[in-house]
DNA sequence: AAGAAAAATGTACCGGGTTTGCTTTTGAAC
DNA sequence: GTTCAAAAGCAAACCCGGTACATTTTTCTT
């Protein structure tokens, strides 16, 4: 099943990735060429463009897409969607880590912040998933309101995203970043669920 | 004040942009050169890069685009941010139209969905609102709730925006599109001011 | 009419991405 | 082990969006 094929197939993605990452911490994502990726990389360029279909893909496909319409269309009978998401993100937050490395991802989110290319191709990221999202809710509700409620949530955990991993970006530890977002989370949904505007603000 | 120059440069601009709509309207973005745009104007392709940064922007600075801070900022004592947006786009939905051309408006819109290069870059140009947005509201309040209101309200703005383009791009009449567009901007400032799960649902 | 400032231009160039046509490597069958 | 088809890799030329440069044309001023 995992054949030679496969295994050389991922380690030179792998490498690519790696080399193209490192080139783009060192000297930024614009002054860094294609060509001196393939060639530090100790590929053709058109072989590089086989494995990812742009440079910014380069950095973007490396990054953990959240799958939002898949939270709420797994989650158990009875629990609103807010309430699915709410408790994703708990977890997320309170979790120490998942398989990625550490350090990688804080490198890559370094990178991606310097960058308007790479911020606006991760935006577009979200795109997909504000559709799906909206899909699954139009499921139980009427289609404007499945839009409504799924721009406001990616927008709002995009929001929470960006400040986690800025927070991160600027020094602070794993841990300390975690305990800050937990209390996001809480405000981020108490004002989805409750809104914008009532007295208790 | 008006002098020669003024005119003249106004004049080209202008004919750039309505030779670069024609021509993406009848072959799509993708499939026009800027080559071929300057050529149809009569300018050289560096001139017309001088009266336009980008492809895109052939198209997209001819968008009205809203201010939402400034909307937020110049609301009167006693309103509540929420309260201010939701008048604007009451206002919006029932004046019949704007100083623009109806139907250059629809084109662009039609050109604009038509093109993911193109919904993407407007879909950039929000960002910006948002932070200008959210730098308004945390004058009165914390940041991150700033950052999150601003998120959830551009995030409807934007939904409520494709709807009523693409209502009006699929051919419905302005009227018709702009009385839709009424209770679409009650129910999504709704959503805003109380939130998505109230059983009022 | 003269000359400075602004605008327009042609050409050459860069970098991201694709096409084409060819060679090498791999997996599987005998 | 040989053979063969599929997959992967490659070099080079090419397309297109966008920029740099040096030059020429147009407009404004006096």
């Amino acid at each position: 099943m995992a054949g030679l094929r496969e295994r050389k197939k991922e380690q030179t993605r792998r490498r690519i990735a790696a080399v193209a990452l490192r080139l783009f911490a060192e000297r930024g994502f614009d002054a860094v060429t294609v060509n001196e990726i393939a060639e530090a990389a100790e590929v053709a360029k058109v072989t590089l463009f086989k494995y990812f279909p742009t440079k910014e893909s380069l950095v973007l496909l490396g990054v953990g897409q959240e799958d939002l319409a898949g939270i709420v269309a797994a989650r158990p009978p009875g629990q609103s969607p807010l309430q699915a998401l709410r408790e994703h993100y708990r977890g997320f937050a309170t979790e120490p880590a998942e398989a990625v490395d550490r350090d990688t991802l804080i490198v890559q989110m370094r990178v991606i912040f310097a960058s308007p290319a790479l911020s606006s191709g991760a935006n577009d990221l979200l795109h997909g998933q504000r559709l799906a999202l909206a899909r699954v809710l139009a499921e139980e509700r009427d289609e404007l309101t499945a839009a409504l409620m799924a721009a406001q949530i990616t927008a709002s955990v995009l929001t929470l995203q960006e400040r986690f991993f800025r927070h991160l970006v600027s020094g602070a530890s794993l841990d300390e970043a975690g305990s800050r977002l937990c209390g996001d989370v809480e405000l981020a949904f108490d004002l989805l669920e409750h809104g914008l505007d009532p007295p208790g603000e």
